[in-house]
DNA sequence: TTGTAAGCGTTATCAC
DNA sequence: GTGATAACGCTTACAA
């Protein structure tokens, strides 16, 4: 068995009380005292068992992350990635721990953040994503228990501190950009309407069509859950139009990569034949042939942010709530261009 | 404060080490107690603290999981994303909870794998790499601590248990049908030599051309640490080699789409002009322009068969040294054709 | 079949 | 300044 505070206590002849304050460094301990405990646990190779010390802290310093269901295509979305490298960013300096969520389906995902909440494992919750009567954010609401969204609340946004991108905005900018361009026939390419995000970038779609006196075409507006396969036969149909659409915002850079497939097999170039505006602006979107003009949303600032806001929320319950925007900025590259007339 | 156990056994008239033995299902225990007790439990809304059972177990059920310098490539790397899919899977199944490490540097990592060994926060852990002279396996291996590599380790690979591809092999072939096509000026791209992964595919390389009667060209091998902006300008050095290669081996699919990036960048068309061979087989293979030719190493699968021997070799500490080797499979693309005389 | 009590390794509240 | 001692919530001999 490994050495433990009271060892230490034993060889250095103080209490174990005594040793635990030396950790804490406490300023009611002798300087003298605290090199001598110091020395005695040098020597012996002591290490704190975090276990107890988060039994009798009540608070294990951990931070739990919720994927959406990692089964499919979560762990597929670069996007996913990023936000975990600010979070870890953020989690490394705080000395705080991470833990994640396993589980596939949105049951199982629940039991997994009920482990967590109600095993104390963690002091405090980051939530990956916002979906329509979402079991997960319900069950964290009702425990009252720390937790930051990233992304935008359906509702109560009152009351839940989020952190997300304007994604209306951001959506309605990438729309003018290729209405600037000429293009009024724009189709959209969107994933799960049940997701906040999918029907954010549809409103600021649609607001920029409106704004320039372009109807929307419902049989331009397409949604897929499945990140790559899944949207090949919808643009298939879509590029089968009497009336095809010149430009394509698509929702995601992956999704994004998986329309540049099925378009080439079509035989359309882009951007000669088509435009498209992705967002995420994720690793691959520079590497896609064409490059893809992309919204870049700030991921890694956004998992930066969301720990902190937590932590703060953590650390002091009484911390407001807060709804946190993070910049994003069109990247124009390759895969658009103006319409030939 | 949230229910105890203690509360539940005042409840249900029975003592605490009975509600205890009721949750484990201990067979000592009457059907009929059984269903009072859990009868209490629910109405209470009874949790066990999972943080008070790891220490009483001196067990914490939880996996750490190890990357490489998570700062720069490693998430971005689907490579990690996937592996990760695999052990969530298994980890899932057994009902243990997956801890990471946060630090950047070789040095922090450290100290975070300290601290999940010494703390007691973890059972074992699965280190994703194998680096020359790593001090995070070193520290495993003198504490005798349980983890799997997934990899091959440099040396005692007697002792460690490890889930690997034959990468030699993997490699060998790769090369092999790129002679088969008629090629004998192949580039190899590779990774820090400082990994095990990088030197085995090399060697594979090398065997494949040596069996072919082709000399080996030290001009066509380049080794870069970073995954896509570093290859650009050694790509660019080695396409204006007064005798360039025709086919390049490629040691990593997302480093192959930086290399493809340079290449069109250079004018140079894949497969017209050079064929291209990479490894792992991820998501972005198959989507890149044209679709990489890859060898699969079944990352997915690597991820599983990790768990499942780590939590083999945690639950019986008696368990001997197994040496996992997971198949790989060439996967024909657009990516290669035969040279032309 | 069930209860009592000690122990897991810390921290925190009192005393002195 | 430092030392006893009681938590923290659970498991597990050992008794009964």
């Amino acid at each position: 068995m490994a050495v433990t505070i009271k060892d230490v206590a034993k060889a250095a002849n103080v209490a174990p009380s005594t040793v635990s304050r030396v950790i804490a460094d406490s300023p009611r301990i002798s300087e003298e005292t605290k090199r001598k405990v110091r020395k005695v646990m040098e020597e012996l190779g002591y290490h704190p068992n975090m276990i107890a010390r988060s039994l009798a802290n009540q608070s294990s310093k951990a931070i739990g992350i919720i994927f959406p269901n990692s089964g499919n295509t979560a762990f597929q979305n670069p996007f996913f990635s990023e936000v975990l490298r600010g979070i870890s960013e953020g989690v490394s300096e705080k000395h705080y721990i991470l833990q994640f969520t396993t589980g596939r389906t949105e049951e199982e995902i629940l039991q997994d953040v009920k482990k967590m909440v109600f095993g104390r494992l963690v002091d405090g919750m980051i939530l990956l994503y916002s979906k329509l009567g979402d079991s997960v954010m319900k069950f964290l609401k009702e425990q009252n228990f720390p937790f930051v969204l990233v992304g935008k609340p359906f509702e109560d946004s009152e009351v839940i501190t989020h952190v997300d991108n304007d994604n209306i905005s951001a959506a309605k900018e990438g729309t003018e950009y290729l209405i600037r361009l000429g293009h009024r026939k724009i189709g959209f390419i969107g994933g799960d309407i049940g997701f906040m995000v999918t029907r954010n970038r549809l409103e600021g779609y649609r607001r920029a069509l409106a704004e320039a006196g372009i109807p929307v075409n419902e049989k331009y507006l397409i949604h897929e859950e499945f990140l790559l396969e899944g949207g090949k036969e919808a643009v298939k149909e879509l590029m089968l139009l009497d009336d095809p659409p010149t430009a394509l915002l698509v929702i995601d850079d992956i999704m994004a990569l998986g329309v540049l497939k099925t378009l080439s097999e079509l035989g359309k170039k882009v951007p000669e034949d088509i435009s498209v505006v992705s967002f995420n602006n994720v690793l691959f979107a520079e590497l896609a042939q064409p490059p893809l003009t992309s919204v870049d949303i700030n991921i890694f600032t956004l998992g930066i942010e969301a720990v902190k806001h937590l932590i703060q929320k953590i650390e002091n319950p009484k911390e407001p709530v807060k709804r946190i925007i993070i910049p994003h900025r069109l990247i124009v590259r390759k895969s658009c261009q103006a319409v030939v007339r």
